[in-house]
DNA sequence: ACCCAGGCGGGCG
DNA sequence: CGCCCGCATGGG
């Protein structure tokens, strides 16, 4: 069993991450519930207020699934301190208290980037209704349960068979950056890399804009800097930000560097789901 | 019917 | 640089 202080795991899913594009999460009488695959088996991850608990199939271990949890739900980051050094302003202040708990969940790059890929010029639900798709043409099955596909599992397909999924014309970027991570494009190497180049790495990738690749380093790679701005981002910024005014991409980059730092991708997360669940667009 | 969605690539001035 | 366009698909 773990103790986990400071963690909502229903704030960390809703607001739109990774692991709510393909997991199930329920929620009754206080207690939680995550189910989620990934390349190398199934994970159950339930919570009582602070108090988690964990079951696993697959190639994983006691030890190992906890690892897996601990390092996904960022369970050893110092979550008060980045709270406390990016609630610079009355907007920020007030959401981290409302929805206290947030966290930047710490994916697979793959994993992140196919996620990233799916979701451009789309909505948060068909993401998931795709992702689910390709689960099951694409993922390994593991006693009854597929898993979370490979990157070699997709390279090996036809665009068609993507298509079938509901991509769209996403099919040829899937299959690209799919053979990409599976030969060629060295993921592990942008652990160690700056922000920047790390960022020019991945948007050399076709498929890849300044959007998806600060979502990959962000929510992939945990590059806390990352300030990834779509149209959620960008309209709320300019409400609270800029009084209204239309805001440039590069004067809001700069803007939330100055402003936020290091923790700035935080900062993000907490415009991007406060704003839709308050609605204030 | 119309509009929009966690954008990107390509072409233009 | 900035701006504009087309792009698959499904839900409101």
């Amino acid at each position: 069993m773990l103790i986990i202080k400071d963690f909502s795991l229903r704030h960390t899913i809703e607001s739109g991450q990774p692991l709510a594009f393909y997991s199930d999460y329920t929620r009754q009488h206080g207690k939680e519930e995550l189910r989620y695959v990934t390349q190398k088996g199934i994970i159950w991850f339930r919570l009582s207020g602070e108090r988690a608990d964990y079951t696993f199939e697959g190639e994983y271990t006691k030890s190992s699934a906890g690892e897996e949890i601990r390092r996904r739900f960022s369970i050893d980051e110092d979550i008060m301190h980045i709270y406390k050094s990016i609630s610079t302003d009355e907007f920020m202040a007030k959401a981290i208290k409302e929805f206290h708990g947030l966290r930047i969940t710490c994916n697979d790059p793959w994993e992140t980037a196919l996620c990233f890929v799916v979701s451009q010029f789309n909505n948060i639900k068909r993401i998931r209704g795709i992702m689910r798709n390709l689960i099951n043409e694409f993922g390994p099955v593991y006693d009854g349960i597929h898993l979370f596909p490979g990157p070699e599992q997709i390279a090996d397909s036809s665009t068609a068979r993507i298509r079938a999924c509901g991509t769209g014309f996403r099919d040829r970027y899937i299959k690209r950056l799919a053979e990409e991570f599976s030969s060629g494009f060295d993921a592990k190497r942008l652990y160690r890399m700056k922000y920047d180049d790390a960022k020019a790495k991945l948007m050399a990738l076709d498929g890849i804009g300044d959007k998806v690749a600060d979502c990959i380093l962000l929510f992939g790679y945990n590059k806390l800097e990352a300030f990834p701005i779509d149209v959620w981002v960008k309209r709320v910024m300019e409400k609270a930000y800029f009084n209204g005014r239309k805001t440039s991409m590069r004067q809001i980059h700069d803007f939330s560097a100055e402003r936020w730092g290091k923790y700035r991708g935080y900062a993000q997360q907490y415009i991007f789901w406060y704003g839709r669940e308050k609605r204030m667009i």
